[in-house]
RNA sequence: GGUGGGUUGCCCGAGCGGCCAAUGGGAGCGGACUGUAAAUCCGCCGGCUCUGCCUUCAGUGGUUCAAAUCCACUACCCACCA
């Protein structure tokens, strides 16, 4: 193996399966390549989770190649198989097309569209919306085996699991003639992806030697496994999700400030694009002073910036400091104050109106989710106004408990915060 | 097609006429310890106008003073036999 680029990914741990790695290396080092990665538009926005491919993708375009994003405005009114036990319900033509939309534009922020080596944005909807569907099964049905296409994992597994529709049955199928166009239309010999996505690039593979005797290749990404077990990317509230409409861009931060010590090293090595040394110079530290969490907060800038911006990342990094730190909140300057508050979730209170009683407060700044769970909170301590624990129910704010005269700062526990302010 | 078993709170899973908002585990939440980490320990964990009231045990209807628990039908799942 000769390419710098397989090197760099193995040392990130970021390659589960490739075909003839030998190959691969060789063809990389011949010059500046095509490759894919695929999304499907199944929600309104790429998630974390999506993000580890779309790292390794930003990946080989520094290293001189050319990315190509393909959105699955087709595959994704049929619903990939891979990875779920049951089948998925069909989302309507425009929820998806406006998903479509909304993706796009998620990508397009990701790559470099100039230059040299320009990534490419890509719909499959384009080339498969011409076909009919009895083109479709002569061109291109006719190249797969059925025998084949049931022993893959994705389709055997939801065999023994009750059942798969002709329509998820299919996937694959559209999986592969997308590899197949995308080689026609722009050389690309290179189809990257999650491991689970191993099956489907292996039949674009397949087609592309049958049809077009030319050789192609595939790069899997292992998921990422978390020390507890549990699914990277996933929170109780669910997924952490790169629009900053549905997670904020401080959520956003705060998820991986607060990475378990154990997933740190590996966070870093998938998402990070800094140097090995400073990277190694990070685990050392991670090791040494954890306490630090140096580690943690270098990974959460990175990464926050790298999707929400550095200004962005800045501003909640001040929010936390601001909120977090050790000095007395009654003592931040009312500007410092305004914009940290401006990164947490809020509520607003109409000026001269009553202030509402404590447990209502918590209800309605979202804090917690009914005034059972406000009671219960607050009777168990973990209530704070302007980090002043407050355990009386009946407790109601005034205007004395005002930051300069607008603001109170809600706490549920250690890290859940919500701003309050008071228009005039 | 036949027979038998099942469907319980976010998930798993007890309960099988009153003592049931419903045992236990997991997840989640709060507290203590720490580092906005992990582990551990303690507490909480349907809602509300909260010493009480209201809505939950697949759905509908029924029996009963009283049902998650009994009966009937409907839907779905599972097992065995054809």
């Amino acid at each position: 193996m000769t390419s710098a680029l397989l090197e760099d990914l193995q040392w990130r741990k970021s390659i589960a399966q490739t075909t003839d790695q030998g190959e691969l290396a060789k063809y990389l080092d011949g010059g500046s390549r095509s490759l894919y990665l695929g999304f499907d538009p199944t929600a309104p926005s790429l998630h974390i989770g999506n993000l580890v491919a779309l790292t390794v993708l930003r990946r080989f375009q520094l290293a001189g190649h050319k990315p190509i994003a393909l959105v699955g405005g087709a595959t994704g009114l049929v619903g990939d198989p891979s990875g779920r036990n049951s089948e998925r319900t069909l989302n309507e033509v425009e929820v998806v097309n406006d998903w479509v939309g909304k993706i796009r534009k998620q990508l397009e922020g990701f790559l470099d569209f100039s230059g040299s080596n320009p990534a490419i944005m890509a719909n499959n909807l384009d080339w498969t919306a011409p076909v009919s569907a009895i083109q479709f099964l002569r061109d291109v049905g006719k190249h797969f085996s059925v025998n084949q296409m049931l022993a893959r994992e994705s389709v055997s597994a939801r065999l023994e699991a009750g059942g798969i529709s002709y329509t998820e049955f299919s996937y694959q199928v559209l999986q592969a003639f997308d590899f197949l166009e995308l080689n026609r239309r722009h050389d690309c010999h290179l189809q990257i992806g999650g491991s689970d996505q191993w099956g489907n690039i292996v039949a674009g593979v397949d087609l592309i030697r049958r049809v077009e005797s030319k050789s192609a290749h595939a790069l899997t990404i292992p998921l990422l496994a978390k020390a507890d077990g549990t699914k990277f990317g996933k929170t109780a509230d669910g997924s952490i999700w790169l629009d900053a409409n549905m997670t904020s861009p401080y959520a956003f931060f705060q998820f991986f400030l607060n990475s378990d010590d154990r997933d740190v090293e590996q966070l870093l090595r998938t998402f990070s694009f800094k140097s090995h040394e400073e990277l190694e110079s990070l685990f050392e530290s991670l090791r040494i002073n954890p306490g630090a969490r140096e580690a943690h907060r270098a990974l959460a800038h990175e990464v926050t910036s790298l999707i929400h911006g550095e200004d962005q990342t800045l501003k909640v990094e001040n929010a936390a400091r601001a909120l977090f730190g050790q000095s007395e909140i009654r003592e931040l300057d009312e500007a410092t104050l305004e914009s940290a508050l401006k990164e947490l979730p809020r509520t607003s209170l109409t000026s001269g109106q009553e202030f509402p009683t404590w447990v209502d407060l918590l209800c309605a700044a979202g804090v917690v989710d009914s005034k059972s769970a406000a009671r219960r909170v607050v009777k168990e301590g973990g209530a704070y106004l302007n980090n002043e624990k407050i355990s009386g129910e009946d407790f109601k704010p005034q205007q004395s408990d005002l930051l300069h005269g607008r603001f109170m700062v809600l706490r549920k526990g250690k890290r859940d915060l919500a701003a309050v302010e008071v228009d005039s």
